[in-house]
RNA sequence: GACCCCGUCGUCUAGUCUGGCCAAGGACGCGACCCUUUCAAGGUCGAGAUCGCGGGUUCGAAUCCCGCCGGGGUCACCA
C-alpha cells in the first residue's frame, strides 16, 4: 500500500489570506481530499515582528468560510513555527555535529558590502565562504551555514514543471539560524515539512528557486524529498502580482462584497487548474476530480466578471433556505431589518436570485420589499403618470381591494382581465404599479412582489401614488 | 544584472507528453435576435486566436528542435 498523502498550507499570518494563497490552499486540500489523505495546516509565524494573532483568526476564519477543512492544525498545539523551535534547534545542533553546518560570524555590514561589490560588477551574491573553515568557537556570536557542495547541480523533479536544473554556481551556503538563534524560513520549511511527513510540497510558483536550496537541506539532514508542485501565480489586470491596487485580493474583502462561497472556490478551482470543458464545480466535485496533471503553467489573471458570474450561478443554485440565511447579514449591512418569517424571506431571495451576482446587490435590490419608495424616478413618472394614471390606480386599488387572498396568480388574473377591459396593454398596469411599489420601473415580477408585499402594504403604496399623481398635477 | 519559470480569442482554458481527428473547441465578457409584465435569467446566432516572433525537422507542427522577443519570479541574518 502506497503511503498516505500528507499536504500542508502554510501560511504566513502578516494579512488576512489573500486569493493566491486561497487558491494554494484549495489546492492543497483537493489533492488531499481526492488521494484519501490529510491535509495540513501549519502557520508560519517565525516571523514575530509581522505576525499577529488576528489574522491568524482571520486565516482560519477565510479557510473555514470556503469550506476548506483542515485534519491537522490549530487550535491543537504544536502547528505553529513558534511552538517548535526546540525542534529546529535540535536539527541545528544535529547539522552542526556532522560538519554539515558551520558557524559564520561574518557581520551583516561586512556581507552587505560584498553584496553591493557583486551586483555592480553584475554578478549574483553568493557567500564567498570566509567562515566555511574556520571552526568559529560557540562563544562567539555567530550564525549557523549549511554547507553546501562547491559545484554539480541540484535538480527539482517538479510535478507541474518537470525537470528544472540548478547549477551550483547559483546556490550558496545559506543561513540556517541566524546570529540570535533564530531559525530561518527556509531551514523551518524543511524541518517541518520532514516531521510533519509531508508527501507533496503544492505552494506558489514564487518558491521555485529557493527549492534548490531547500533540497540541499533535506540532503545535509538526510531525509527522503517530498514531491514538488510548483503552481502559477495570479496576477492583476495589467498581468503584474496581484495586489490592493488590483481591487479586494483578500478572501474577507470577496465574502463581504457578497460573493457566494460555492463560487470564490469553483472560481479559483479553474483558476489554473482546469477538468475538460467543466466550469461548474462544486466543492465535492473539485475533491472528486483535481490532479496536478491538469494544473496549467502559465501564471493566471484574476477576472473578477468571471468570478460574479459563478456568484450568480451558485446563488441560482442554491437552496433557498440556504440563500435566505446567507443573505441576512448583508440585510443588516444594507440597514434592513431581519425579517421574522424566515420562508417569506426566501420566496423573497427566490424573486431576486436570478437578478444578483452578489448577496451586496441582493440586498439592495431587496430595500422595496422593507421600505416603501423614498421618491419616484422621474422618467418613470414622465412616461407613466399620464392622464389616465389616476384612474386606473383607483380600478387596480378597487379590485385588489375587493380580492380576498393575493396569489401571484389571481393578481395576475385580475391584472389580465384589467387590461383587457381598459383595452391597455398589460404591461402599462404592470409598470404603474411598479413605480408605486418600487419608485422605479424595475422590479422582479410584479405579481410575485404584489403577493410577498401583501395587500395592506399594497393598496397602501398605491394609494400614495395615486395622491402623488394629484399632486403632480395629473387628473 | 545573473539564474529560474512562463507565452493558444480581451480574460480563464481544451488540445502540446503519445505530430495528422484543430483552416484550433468550451467558458466569462461583448454584440444581435428570440422569449417576455419591466429588469434579469434562459435560448439561438455572431464578432473575437495567422496557437509570442523567426528559423529548422517532417508528406504534415499549436504540438518536436534551435534562436530571439516579451512577461513573471528568485537572488536577505523577510516569509
Amino acid at each position: 500500500m502506497p503511503e498516505p498523502v500528507r499536504v500542508r498550507f502554510a501560511p504566513s499570518p502578516t494579512g488576512h489570506l489573500h486569493v493566491g494563497g486561497a487558491r494554494t490552499a484549495l489546492f492543497n486540500w483537493a489533492f488531499a481530499r481526492r488521494h484519501h489523505g490529510v491535509f495540513i495546516l501549519r502557520i508560519e509565524d517565525t516571523d514575530r515582528s509581522r505576525s499577529t494573532e488576528e489574522y491568524i483568526e482571520s486565516i482560519l476564519e477565510a479557510l473555514t468560510w470556503m469550506g476548506l477543512d483542515w485534519d491537522e492544525g490549530p487550535p491543537t498545539a504544536g502547528y505553529r513555527q513558534t511552538e517548535r523551535l526546540e525542534i529546529y534547534k535540535a536539527q541545528a545542533d544535529r547539522l552542526l555535529a556532522e560538519g554539515r553546518a558551520y558557524r559564520c560570524r561574518c557581520t551583516a555590514e561586512a556581507l552587505d558590502a560584498l553584496r553591493r561589490e557583486a551586483q555592480q560588477r553584475g554578478e549574483t551574491f553568493r557567500y564567498p565562504g570566509t567562515c566555511r573553515d574556520l571552526a568559529v568557537p560557540a562563544s562567539e556570536p555567530s550564525a549557523l551555514r549549511l554547507r553546501i557542495a562547491a559545484d554539480g547541480e541540484t535538480v527539482v523533479e517538479d510535478a507541474i514543471h518537470g525537470r528544472v536544473t540548478f547549477d551550483h554556481t547559483q546556490l550558496d551556503d545559506w543561513i540556517l539560524v541566524r546570529t540570535d538563534g533564530t531559525p530561518t524560513y527556509n531551514f523551518c520549511v524543511v524541518v517541518d515539512d520532514v516531521t510533519m511527513e509531508i508527501t507533496h510540497v503544492i505552494r506558489g510558483n514564487d518558491h521555485l528557486s529557493n527549492t534548490p536550496k531547500q533540497i540541499q537541506c533535506y540532503e545535509a539532514l538526510g531525509y527522503p524529498l517530498p514531491a514538488f508542485a510548483h503552481i502559477p501565480m495570479i496576477l492583476g489586470s495589467d498581468k503584474s502580482r496581484l495586489s490592493k491596487r488590483h481591487g479586494a485580493t483578500s478572501v474577507q474583502a470577496f465574502r463581504d462584497a457578497g460573493i457566494v462561497p460555492e463560487a470564490m472556490l469553483n472560481y479559483l478551482a479553474r483558476l489554473g487548474w482546469s477538468h475538460g470543458d467543466e466550469e461548474i464545480f462544486s466543492r465535492d466535485d473539485i475533491a472528486r476530480h483535481f490532479d496536478l496533471a491538469h494544473v496549467g503553467q502559465a501564471a493566471a489573471i484574476f477576472d473578477r466578471a468571471k468570478l460574479e458570474w459563478l456568484s450568480m450561478h451558485w446563488i441560482k443554485a442554491m437552496p433557498p433556505e440556504r440563500l435566505a440565511a446567507q443573505l441576512m447579514p448583508f440585510l443588516d449591512s444594507a440597514g434592513l431589518p431581519a425579517p421574522a418569517d424566515r420562508a417569506w424571506l426566501a420566496r423573497v431571495t427566490e424573486t431576486l436570485r436570478e437578478r444578483s451576482h452578489t448577496l451586496v446587490e441582493m440586498a439592495e435590490k431587496a430595500t422595496f420589499y422593507f421600505r416603501r419608495p423614498a421618491a419616484y424616478d422621474p422618467q418613470a413618472t414622465a412616461k407613466f403618470w399620464t392622464g389616465a394614471a389616476h384612474d386606473r390606480y383607483a380600478l387596480l386599488i378597487k379590485r385588489l381591494e375587493a380580492q380576498a387572498d393575493l396569489h401571484p396568480a389571481t393578481v395576475e388574473a385580475l391584472y389580465r382581465e384589467l387590461a383587457a377591459q381598459l383595452e391597455v396593454k398589460l404591461v402599462d398596469l404592470a409598470q404603474l404599479t411598479r413605480v408605486a411599489i418600487t419608485g422605479t420601473t424595475v422590479s422582479p415580477p410584479i405579481f410575485e412582489v404584489v403577493s410577498l408585499l401583501g395587500k395592506p402594504e399594497t393598496l397602501a403604496r398605491l394609494r400614495a401614488a395615486q395622491s402623488a399623481t394629484v399632486n403632480r398635477g395629473s387628473r
